[in-house]
RNA sequence: GCCGGGGUGGCGGAACUGGUAGACGCGCCGGAUUCAAAAUCCGGUUCUGGAAACAGAGUGGGGGUUCGAUUCCCCCCCCCGGCACCA
């Protein structure tokens, strides 16, 4: 090997003898497995660097457990439908498949660049028929089952374009190319009966303690347990059922609320144009619920009165825009007095508050203002007649129990989760098998007859689905009476294509079913990566969709993903200039340089093009509308895959963001020209030591270096098998090496002490540096790989000290510190802390209370 | 709006179970090497005062528990992720 470090040399060599033993073929050898697994990426045009990030992660863990002798399936695949693609096809006028295989083809040429010891035999494209047909196979079962049905859903309606649009589509309740105001439309969809899962999707969270705690968290809030009960108010001869969480606060409703698409809307809208125009208007704007939660509380009074179960109490009626028609029965019975929505719209509208539980402390409610424990569910009844003095959970019971008496409601749970509506009125995506027939409705399209293969020529214009005129596609023969029918023509969410591609990568090339024996053996994933804004629908649908696998027989398990790691973004540092009119053009960082002062703080930056001020805007996520992306491929190409991989594992720990820095890269990379020569040094000087097992080694600077050695062989398998903490192993070998070079080996033992010590450095870095490892392993005199070496193991005997450095603090202020033999007794310890020159001062004139020793850490005197 | 997470030197971060705040890296300052520069190497670097020893302050802000709090509890501010058709 060469005397300087040339990555690109070393790089491709290595990868080119990887290639060549299959090193990284997943089905080779006996032994426990491991299934790593990272989020297959959307092939959006190149790859970035949260997508290096990602898989960086994934190597250095699955590097790590093929030095713990497992066989590691890491496989790689493409979430190849989706929006970007139509979009990009409307941009340049390409077929959406067209753009997308190219742009995987570059991938995949970037990912290999990286190193990844990943099984490539394996690769998927969701957009392949090979694999999409289980998409419709499955789907088919499903139906057979009732699990997959279809009823009316709502979507955003762009009335120019004449187009379903995503919600990313609608800005500010506008259409994004057409700016027309966007309407509330009803369509027919499939949906998947995933409410039936949803207690059992809540429960089993427990049962996965290698997930972490805010995403299950997350996931249990977005399922939406709640206990409560449904209560029945009358109106004329119609029953308004609503559902509460708080029973016991029913005395204290005021006024009843329903959503505009509630049937009592709709009658009471006869005959008053006021309330049909305000229907109206809450048709106006988007469909998500982030607009719905923020838009301003708006409603009428319908006129129309409800009686209250208990009280026989008249209670008027509105249509609210803050009731959604999604959740409960689309009613709600109002107590403005407990619950922030309700107060906001009573004040607004002048409506009676009337407390009914008092506050803590006694507090005198102030119906001007809302007070968050207004909420509170520790307070008692009052205001509520037979109920007064009782708990809020005694009153929840007694209400109930007379609810249920008076046959005016029942005990009951209500979940937040909602069915899984599939269907997108979009071309890039998986064909729904159905086939619509005058005679025979809606028919499944026979087994025998899948896949229905999507057009790949069609090229979308913004104008709907362009299946829609798409001919051959439309045109089919009815499977059932054999007369001219039409195939239906919404494609299925791209979150189906992800809930099971995971299990696919277990036997890609099975023709003949979905998943196979094989399967099996590799589940559940071992480890799973992705970006933490996955943390609830793509990992939700995947748990259920693994669930309905698994009642239909297909796997064994419930549960595909044991442990979870959730990787943070990835973000750059922003520039920009402001032209008159105040829009902004934004600069990469990589055309700026910055100015410090004496300190080092930046004060200003320039354009290196033509040296004038830019403004530095902060750091944000890397987007092309910051202009603040950094290509990994220009810095693999600068300094080499190892170098790139290194600083991305060691500027933060992985769930953290990343900040992207380029000084940060060359710090890297001086560290790796470090280390090789170092190596080099060590070898050319001792060619053909046999590393060190402690023999003879007296001298007090060896013993403190292989000791170092020995607490950083430790320290760091325990961050990369069980922290996760790659940032501070990389710390830790970083030390260890700065050791390393600052000893001078003065006899044989010594000699061998050091090459003990660079075998560590060399196998402790391996998982995130593999190319450069693997040379500097045989520049060590190593014939063999090093992922095949096993990993370094630690002998306690090195770890002894003979003496530790114990701290001193006086009333927990730190005033000196003693060097003493460890496990010494805490008498003499605390003797010799008293008598220690700069603690006495501190003690002069003052009482010792007590004294507190940690052993072998630190004593505490407190003295008065 | 609702749910979840975060805030520590000039910067990225470390401190894992309540026990020495600032490991490691960047930047900056000083020095060596060099005709010079780059590269490399050595030393210093939380802030304030001090020549130093050392002292005081300090983990977004305010309060609390404790011998001791970045860590636990309460309130507040700011930033980020998700909100069901972006993936």
């Amino acid at each position: 090997m060469s005397k300087t470090y040339d990555p690109q040399q070393i790089e491709s060599a290595i990868q080119q003898r990887w290639q060549a033993q299959g090193a990284h073929r997943a089905d080779r050898g006996e032994g426990e497995r491991f299934y790593c697994l990272s989020m297959f990426p959307y092939p959006s045009g190149k790859l970035h660097m949260g997508h290096m990030r990602n898989y960086t992660i994934c190597d250095v863990i699955s590097r790590y457990q093929i030095m713990q002798g497992k066989q590691v399936l890491q496989p790689m695949g493409w979430d190849a439908f989706g929006l970007p693609a139509e979009n990009a096809a409307m941009a340049n006028k390409v077929p959406p498949a067209q753009w997308t295989r190219d742009n995987i083809a570059h991938m995949r040429d970037q990912l290999k660049a990286l190193g990844f010891a990943i099984d490539w035999d394996r690769e998927l494209a969701t957009c392949d028929p090979s694999y999409y047909r289980w998409n419709q196979w499955f789907f088919l079962r499903l139906l057979e089952r009732g699990v997959a049905y279809q009823k009316t859903g709502v979507v955003n309606w762009d009335p120019v374009d004449q187009t379903v649009l995503a919600n990313e589509q609608v800005v500010d309740g506008r259409g994004w190319r057409t700016g027309a105001v966007v309407e509330k439309r009803e369509i027919p969809m499939y949906y998947l009966r995933i409410t039936d899962y949803a207690d059992d999707l809540l429960t089993a969270l427990d049962d996965l303690p290698g997930w972490p705690e805010r995403v299950r968290t997350m996931q249990a809030n977005w399922i939406g347990k709640s206990e409560g009960a449904e209560v029945v108010f009358e109106c004329g001869e119609h029953r308004i059922e609503v559902f509460t969480t708080r029973p016991d606060t029913l005395m204290g409703a005021t006024f009843m609320a329903v959503a505009a698409e509630h049937p009592l809307a709709k009658e009471a809208s006869q005959g008053r144009p006021d309330i049909e125009a305000f229907i109206e208007s809450c048709q106006q704007g988007g469909v998500s619920e982030a607009d719905l939660a923020t838009q301003e509380k708006r409603g009428i009074d319908t006129g129309l009165k409800a009686t209250h179960p208990l009280t026989g109490e008249s209670l008027p009626i509105f249509i609210a825009n803050y009731v959604l028609m999604s959740y409960g029965s689309g009613a709600v019975m109002a107590v403005p007095a407990h619950d922030a929505r309700d107060f906001e719209f009573a004040l607004q509208y002048k409506l009676p508050i009337k407390p009914v539980i008092g506050l803590p402390d006694g507090r005198e409610y102030d119906a001007t203002e809302w007070h968050e424990d207004y909420a509170t569910k520790t307070g008692s009844l009052v205001h509520s007649g037979p109920y007064d003095g009782l708990s809020c959970a005694e009153g929840f019971e007694a209400i109930v129990a007379d609810l249920e008496k008076k046959g005016a409601g029942r005990r009951t749970t209500q979940y937040r989760l909602r069915d899984w509506g599939i269907s997108r009125q979009r071309y890039w995506g998986c064909p729904i098998p159905i086939i619509h027939c005058d005679d025979c409705g809606s028919v499944p399209v026979p087994d025998e007859d899948l896949p229905v293969v999507l057009p790949e020529d069609l090229v979308p214009d913004g104008s709907g689905n362009p299946l829609n005129r798409c001919e051959s596609f439309l045109n089919v023969d009815c499977p059932k009476c054999g007369r001219a029918a039409k195939r239906e023509t919404d494609t299925m969410d791209t979150f189906v294509d992800s809930s099971w591609y995971f299990l696919r990568y277990t036997c890609p090339d099975n023709s003949e079913a979905m998943v196979d024996h094989q399967t099996q053996s590799w589940m559940p994933v071992n480890q799973y990566i992705g970006g933490i804004e996955h943390a609830i629908l793509h990992l939700l649908y995947a748990r259920f969709w693994t669930r309905l696998m698994k009642d239909e027989g297909l796997v064994q398990i419930s549960e595909p993903f044991e442990h979870l790691l959730t990787q943070g973004m990835v973000l750059a540092e922003t520039y920009y200039r402001e032209d008159d009119s105040g829009r902004r053009q934004w600069f990469n960082p990589k055309d700026v340089e910055t100015e410090h002062d004496a300190k080092g703080r930046v004060v200003s930056a320039h354009l290196i093009s033509d040296g004038q001020a830019v403004i530095p805007g902060g750091v944000e996520k890397m987007a092309k509308s910051k202009n603040n992306g950094v290509d990994p491929a220009e810095l693999v190409a600068r300094y080499g895959a190892d170098t790139v991989r290194l600083f991305s594992m060691f500027a933060a720990p992985p769930e953290q963001s990343l900040e992207w820095s380029d000084a940060g890269v060359e710090g890297a990379w001086r560290f790796l020209k470090r280390m090789w020569t170092g190596v080099q040094a060590h070898v050319d000087a001792h060619p053909s030591v046999d590393a060190s097992r402690g023999e003879g080694i007296e001298r007090q600077e060896a013993l403190d270096l292989r000791r170092q050695l020995h607490e950083a062989i430790k320290k760091v398998g325990d961050d990369f098998g069980r922290r996760y903490a790659f940032n501070t192993a990389i710390a830790a070998v970083m030390a260890l090496s700065n050791e390393i070079a600052k000893f001078e080996a003065n006899n044989e033992a010594e000699v061998a002490l050091v090459q003990e010590c660079w075998e560590g450095v060399v196998m402790m870095i391996a998982p995130v540096t593999p190319h450069i490892s693997e040379a500097l392993w045989n520049t060590l005199g190593h014939n063999s790989s090093v992922f095949a070496t096993g990993w370094p193991r630690c002998d306690e005997s090195a770890l002894v000290r003979q003496q530790i450095t114990m701290v001193i603090q006086v009333n927990g202020k730190v005033r000196d510190r003693m060097d003493v033999a460890p496990g010494l007794d805490q008498d003499s310890i605390e003797s010799l802390a008293k008598n220690s020159e700069n603690t006495a001062r501190f003690l002069d004139g003052k009482t010792i209370r007590k004294v507190i020793v940690v052993p072998d850490k630190l004593v505490n005197i407190v003295a008065t």
